[in-house]
RNA sequence: GGAGAGGUUCCCGAGCGGCCAAAGGGAACAGACUGUAAAUCUGUCGUCGAAGACUUCGGAGGUUCGAAUCCUCCCCUCUCCA
């Protein structure tokens, strides 16, 4: 097992905060005197299961972890799912079941595993200590905070002060996640800063249980693709582990150029010596598209090796900057011909409905073989092999059925 | 339990009997431009073979030639009082 300095070296890199920085290095020193691993706790909700790259920020610390040889512990949160997390933006959550849990779980894994350590991960479900819960119990467990306490914290006040319903449920959120320590007996808790409070709940929960507490190592939060709000879904800002090595390019490629660097930082691999090249080759005039088209393949090669990296770059080049067509095109038959060009248009879901489809030929956003269509009343000779292009990068390859 | 305010199109938010498919902003989409699905500028932004028609302003009824706008009941949220 490495030495304390170095383990803490590593632990800091691309850490926004750790709380308390003196209890993590106790904790690190008895590891190795005790040649037991520290538990790092991570927990989601089963909700849904599309993962971005912003959720896996503390989950690659998860992993640094791990390869210094500490277990690695992730909460399935069927619980607290039933409540939705006050600092997001979600409403109200419909009761989820449990093959909805377990379907959602698996698939979340699934994508973890992309970066975590196997062996070194253990999944425990919430259920396992609330399920056997009796009214006593969370009685008890309510009673070790103040309103007070809760309304200090930043996403409570707001959501009270704006006038916005804050339900009593909710307020039982960071209660539920703080017990979770308890029942892990976790050494430390990984998220990112917005996740302070329901962290700190944790470490005193932990001792009012009597029982060392964890130390909170907060990650910065990963800035979405509009360079303003958080990654998230509700805003359609992400980039989703499942998006497909093109889009995920595409995506990387419209962000901001002054998140570079960030992304660069925290959802990369790249080393941070490197990274002050990149830095100062930004700093010294160069062309920020060729930087920015490097992170996109890292972070493309990252996922889907970097064979792929280099073969969606050269496909991103083909068709936006010298305006050509992609190699692989989704086909499409027909079998009736002629056939007006608008319901071609939303029968093949080019576009969502004629209105948007008379749009787009009248923004001049259709063409077919490379010709322009201006005439949204065309009746269209369906030739096999013609390529239709709607806006900038959909297209679609007309096949002639019989 | 009482008193007040409010629920509008993806989101925020105006409208308070016809000129309302509903201002403005954001998001999204398209075009131009470019260094890219950056930035900027311009345009579009309910559905229907587009003519007119149909559906939409928390829900259900009603008044009226005509309702997002008025009335009744219901559901939901906020504020103050207890």
């Amino acid at each position: 097992m490495k030495c304390v300095e170095d383990q803490m070296k590593m632990i800091k890199k691309g850490v926004e905060e750790i709380i308390p920085k003196e209890d993590l290095i106790k904790k690190i020193e008895k590891s190795i005197k005790t040649n037991k691993p520290l538990r790092i706790k991570y927990g989601i909700d089963p909700t849904g299961y599309d993962v971005h790259i912003g959720h896996l920020v503390p989950i690659r610390k998860m992993r640094e972890f791990q390869d210094l040889g500490h277990t690695g512990v992730i909460i399935i949160g069927d619980f607290t799912a039933q409540i939705g997390d006050p600092t997001g933006r979600d409403e109200s959550r419909p009761p989820l079941t449990a093959e909805m849990v377990k379907k959602n779980s698996e698939k979340y894994m699934e994508q973890l595993f992309t970066v975590l350590d196997k062996d070194k991960t253990e999944i425990r479900y919430q259920s396992e200590w609330f399920g056997g819960m009796n009214m006593m119990d969370v009685i008890k467990l309510m009673s070790k905070f103040t309103l007070a306490q809760f309304m200090a914290h930043d996403t409570f006040r707001k959501r009270w002060e704006s006038g916005n319903p804050l339900f009593m449920n909710e307020i039982m959120y960071p209660l539920l996640q703080g017990y979770d320590s308890v029942a892990i007996n976790s050494d430390i808790e990984l998220g990112a800063t917005e996740q302070k409070f329901n962290i700190l709940c944790g470490r005193d929960m932990q001792r009012f249980y009597n029982m060392d507490q964890q130390v909170a190592v907060l990650s910065p939060i990963l800035l979405g693709t509009d360079g303003i709000n958080k990654m998230g879904k509700s805003l359609n800002n992400y980039i989703a582990v499942f998006d497909l090595p093109f889009d995920k390019y595409g995506k990387v490629m419209s962000i901001p150029d002054n998140l570079i660097l960030n992304y660069f930082n925290y959802a990369t691999k790249v080393d941070p010596d490197e990274i002050d090249n990149i830095k100062k080759e930004l700093e010294s005039g160069s062309n920020p598209k060729y930087i920015k088209q490097r992170l996109a393949r890292e972070i493309v090669s990252l996922y889907h090796g970097a064979e792929e990296g280099m073969k969606v770059e050269e496909e991103f080049n083909k068709i936006f900057s010298q305006k050509e067509i992609p190699t692989d095109i989704e086909e499409y038959t027909v079998s009736q011909s002629p056939l007006w060009i608008v319901k071609l248009l939303t029968d093949s879901n080019l576009c969502a409905s004629g209105g948007e489809a008379r749009r787009m030929i009248k923004q001049g956003a259709v063409s077919i073989n490379g010709e322009k269509i201006t005439d949204e009343n065309l009746q269209l000779e369906i030739l096999s092999e013609q390529i239709i292009k709607v806006g900038k990068r959909k297209f679609l390859k007309i096949i002639k059925g019989s």
